[in-house]
DNA sequence: TTTAGAAATTGTAAAATATACTATAACTTG
DNA sequence: CAAGTTATAGTATATTTTACAATTTCTAAA
């Protein structure tokens, strides 16, 4: 095995990169939700400069010593009160004047919840915090509405492969709510008959015995995404697709 | 629309911020290469501290004044001689001490080429670079082993959603020999017949006048891909699946 | 108590695809 | 020309998708 370089060299080396080193990096995080209708995406209002005032998905820069996975968490808390909830990266944000207080590198990560189990509220420097629908955005601060269409048109894409919507609805839903999401998402119809026998087929909802209630007809019976199946299944190679 | 907050305040905010100002920037690079028989990876030896005499895949600092899309193809030509090939981020890494020299979050980028149109040229401080089998892998610098482990697996999904394995072959080729690419990325058998009907069925392809040479059988027809079709068929909401 | 309205749920026949093979064609080399 | 090797075409069956129609189950109004 290869030794690594004195410490000496590695110091001597640093100080002709230091000008390499006057990075910011930030993360920045789109989290999606639905309120049975519409998408939506979690917004705050920037009580700080630059962009005071704006609207912004909630960031902020990363501490020396932290990761950035761990500061993702740290950052969407402070800003929303959001709990540590699972946020997927998507992607990273490198050009060079895309921020006025200096070179910043924005590593993009994205989430998708249940708007019915948390209510953002806002603190450090947000002044507000909430859901805004998708075609009602307005301008926002930095790239943020660049970010925000890559990641919907990420989430058009990953949402055929893979069942993430399931977790933009209430634990126990019915078929016809599971439909009316993906038909948004994905901004088509689909065959009611159909849809129902294609996502049974998959064996990953679990019917209850409780049934929809308060609706002015006859009720739907509630099913539950089976999260443990749907890992058995892609390990023998299950290809999900709506 | 909200006023942009005077520079002097600007200045003041960063002064307070500047130790959030000594991250360094990288790009790194798997390219990937495929020889007919196996799946490859383009890597380099390290001819510089830290790392000195490690196997890495090519990637280096971002300039201060240089977007990281820019900085990937610069970096990947100076260390290997390629030239300006498709390059797509695949995931950025921000772990705290991943890097010896101090904090370094690195934005990781993926390639693929055909092999034979390209050949690497080690240069700069890269002291060789060269291609090497996927099952053939050694420890590498830094966590270069665990990014190559995630392009892997995003290119085994990917090419089975999108037409991707097609960069990896020469302009054209033999049904045969796309049906062995498919079968060494998923590592899966395909039916002779019924790969045939399936990919031919898409109509991605333009069969050629000119058949396969220098072989010691009956000679395969050569195809090439349509390109232009297929970014139609998907404006249609066409899904590629192998 | 009955009935109309609104979805939920089930069923079905035809069309389209996938699968597992078989048969034949076209080339090279000895 | 025969043997070897792979390309290509074909086919019959099983499976899945699609476009509907029919039936059930509830609420709310009559």
């Amino acid at each position: 095995m290869v030794q690594l370089q004195a410490n000496e060299d590695l110091i001597e080396s640093r100080k002709r990169l230091d000008a390499y080193f006057h990075f910011g990096v930030s993360v920045d995080c789109v989290v999606f939700g639905y309120d049975g209708e519409n998408l939506q995406v979690l917004v705050i209002q920037r009580g700080a400069a630059p962009y005071l005032g704006f609207e912004a998905i909630p960031g902020d820069l990363v501490h020396p010593e932290e990761d950035t996975d761990v500061a993702t968490k740290r950052v969407l808390h402070d800003l929303t009160g959001l709990p540590d909830i699972y946020l997927e990266q998507l992607s990273t944000f490198g050009a060079v004047h895309r921020h006025p207080m200096g070179r910043v590198v924005t590593v993009v990560y994205y989430a998708l919840l249940d708007k019915n189990l948390y209510r953002p509220k806002p603190s450090s420097w947000a002044s507000e915090a909430y859901w805004k629908n998708l075609d009602e955005l307005g301008e926002m601060a930095f790239d943020h509405r660049e970010i925000i269409e890559k990641a919907i048109s990420h989430l058009r894409y990953k949402v055929q492969h893979q069942p993430l919507g399931f977790e933009l609805l209430a634990e126990e839903f019915t078929l016809a709510q599971l439909q009316q999401l993906y038909e948004t998402i994905l901004n088509t119809n689909f065959d009611k008959g159909n849809f129902r026998k294609k996502i049974l087929s998959m064996h990953l909802l679990i019917p209850l015995e409780k049934m929809q209630k308060e609706v002015r007809h006859r009720p739907a019976r509630l099913y539950r995404f089976d999260q443990k199946r749907y890992h058995q299944l892609i390990q023998g190679g299950f290809l999900f697709e709506v």
